[in-house]
DNA sequence: TGACTTTGATCAAGCGCTTTACCAAATGCC
DNA sequence: GGCATTTGGTAAAGCGCTTGATCAAAGTCA
């Protein structure tokens, strides 16, 4: 076993109590000496308080739960680093959970999280999250009795959370294809159950009506935000032929169209304009990088870590709502609509 | 709070004893239905033991504690996701950290995850880890008192290990290129202390001692496992007239050359026969997808966790080296030398 | 000199759970 | 009926740490 707080006592000869208050740097009359004695020996001991014995009797752990759907997903996997950066430059740890899109998995792992005694959960909820009844999921938060930040998605329950704001990201998005005269543009939406889909379908509309732009179903495709839905729906939309540009509800599905057009030796930069979203890093690898719709995961992380401090600090009870702005990164994949 | 053994016992009239004896399903003389009695308080609040106060007194928490390097490498992910799935079948937990390539962190990390009480830890080690003098690590893995099991990465120290046997996995790779008629292999190392990259650098020059092909200095390159270290070199590689075949120590590198030749104009599938390392799942966006040297990341997970359970199981004290045979994928980036 | 204050600590309870030893009541047996 | 045995539990200590209450000794002051 490691060394504990009465073995010091013990060579310094004082008591447990006075160790604790020294190392704690507790208001105490222990004079200079001996709290450097103490402090020498667990120095030299390499003492490391058992933080479960912390917990036992203050009730903080400092430790806190992060659940994300997928971490092989880029997108995911930065703000997981982010957000393990951040915690751990505020002396918190990260227990963390890939729920694989499951909501059983998220349910099963929010429990477990309260049982190992986390101060707060980090929930980037699944698309399945939300299929559940409303009731029965407020009711589950209301009784965990730890804060709950729901990050990458909004809703409608009492609960905090921070997203950004994908119907504005989708305006900007489908304005900045306007602004180079595009009138023909395509939109991959996600499917409707998919977090922050809709919003995004939302903005493109949104949009169009704005510049006056009629909207075609003819050119809405769906996908399920994979390379390979991207693959699937190219064919489709390089058969409309006065597409020309496409606004994806993600990158990756532009990387599947692009993959389809090499294949079929089709110069999918020279036919369309892209925009995506996520500012997925692979997008080094194509010929053109993308310009995207980028949602800043440092803002993401660092509100979500402000708010979920905040809220343990100052044992604040009421929901807040965050929502960041989303920047557009411009890259290469525009071209103004005349120069075809 | 939540609600403890204590809650339960008042409300079924019987002592916390009892409380845990069934709740832990030891054998006891308690009958049916006291236990059913138990059992359905215990469900209807909800209850989730604290995993704290388990941990005080049978000295095990379920949390084991995982550092990787870099999350966002697909690689990490992968390996992440992998097994944080294994042990939370397992019953356990993750306590995630991203050592961010730090030793620093990782001597950090450790020792905050002792103190958060993991049962053990896998370190998938940073290349830095390995700079460290040998005497000093062997007293820091000794000082643990906790089963620590070295991923992705081989070591002298006495200490548990799993890797895959990155010579081998050289080995085939550049006599696949042989197979299929090429002499004048380039080779993209990584720096020399970087994990794997010596010894994938001896698997080459094995392969081509083994094959009678004289290893020409200027096929060697180097890069840092970058796509912008592949971009780099690659000028230089084209520049090598005689050089029909290329084998990178990562995927990512080869990519960087892909990019490059397009930007130029090389059609570069046509000119190198390609092979690469890690299985990179980007490798979807390429158009000709590539041939790879795959390390399986489920069995070295697999593996891992067997291990460490054992070891906590059966508190075994020596330390074990465990080498995983790495396969090839044989994708479509390798043509025959005299098709040229 | 005696009352009061300051200094330098310690005591003891409690956090929630596990586990071994123990005990009282009921039952079985001859 | 008296003893042993079985049944159905409980008591209590301990895990390592925190913290408010407490206390003895030394120093200060009038």
């Amino acid at each position: 076993m490691n060394y504990t707080m009465k073995d010091i006592a013990q060579r310094a000869n004082v008591s447990v109590s006075s160790v604790s208050l020294v190392l704690n740097n507790k208001p105490s009359r222990i004079p200079k000496e001996t709290k450097n004695k103490i402090r020498k020996i667990a120095e030299e001991l390499n003492y490391r308080p058992n933080s479960a014995a912390v917990f036992l009797s203050k009730k903080i752990s400092y430790n806190i739960g992060l659940i994300v759907p997928d971490i092989t997903n880029p997108f995911f996997a930065f703000l997981t680093k982010t957000i393990d950066e951040r915690l751990r430059a505020s002396n918190y740890s990260t227990l963390f959970a890939d729920s694989n899109n499951s909501f059983e998995r998220e349910v099963q792992i929010i429990n477990n999280m309260i049982s190992h005694g986390v101060d707060g959960i980090l929930l980037v909820p699944s698309n399945k999250f939300f299929y559940q009844p409303h009731n029965k999921l407020q009711e589950m938060i209301d009784n965990l009795n730890k804060p709950l930040i729901l990050l990458n998605a909004s809703s409608d329950l009492r609960v905090n959370s921070v997203n950004f704001d994908n119907v504005l990201g989708a305006i900007m998005a489908t304005e900045e294809l306007i602004k180079y005269g595009h009138k023909s543009i395509a939109f991959i939406k996600g499917k409707d159950h998919f977090v922050n889909a809709p919003e995004r379908y939302q903005g493109y509309k949104d949009a169009l009506k704005k510049n006056d732009i009629l909207l075609n179903p003819n050119y809405v495709f769906e996908g399920d935000y994979t390379i390979q839905s991207g693959y699937q729906v190219a064919p489709n939309i390089f058969n409309q032929r006065d597409i020309t540009a496409i606004l994806s509800s993600n990158d990756l599905m532009l990387f599947g169209i692009i993959k389809w057009a090499k294949e079929h030796r089709e110069n999918v930069f020279k036919r369309f304009s892209m925009v995506g979203f996520d500012n997925n890093p692979y997008t080094e690898i194509i010929e053109v990088p993308l310009t995207t719709i980028d949602q800043e995961i440092g803002k993401m992380a660092d509100k979500a870590i402000d708010l979920l401090l905040t809220i343990l600090r100052e044992k604040v009870r009421d929901s807040k709502q965050i929502i960041i702005k989303p920047r557009i990164i411009r890259r290469n994949s525009i071209k103004s609509e005349h120069s075809r």
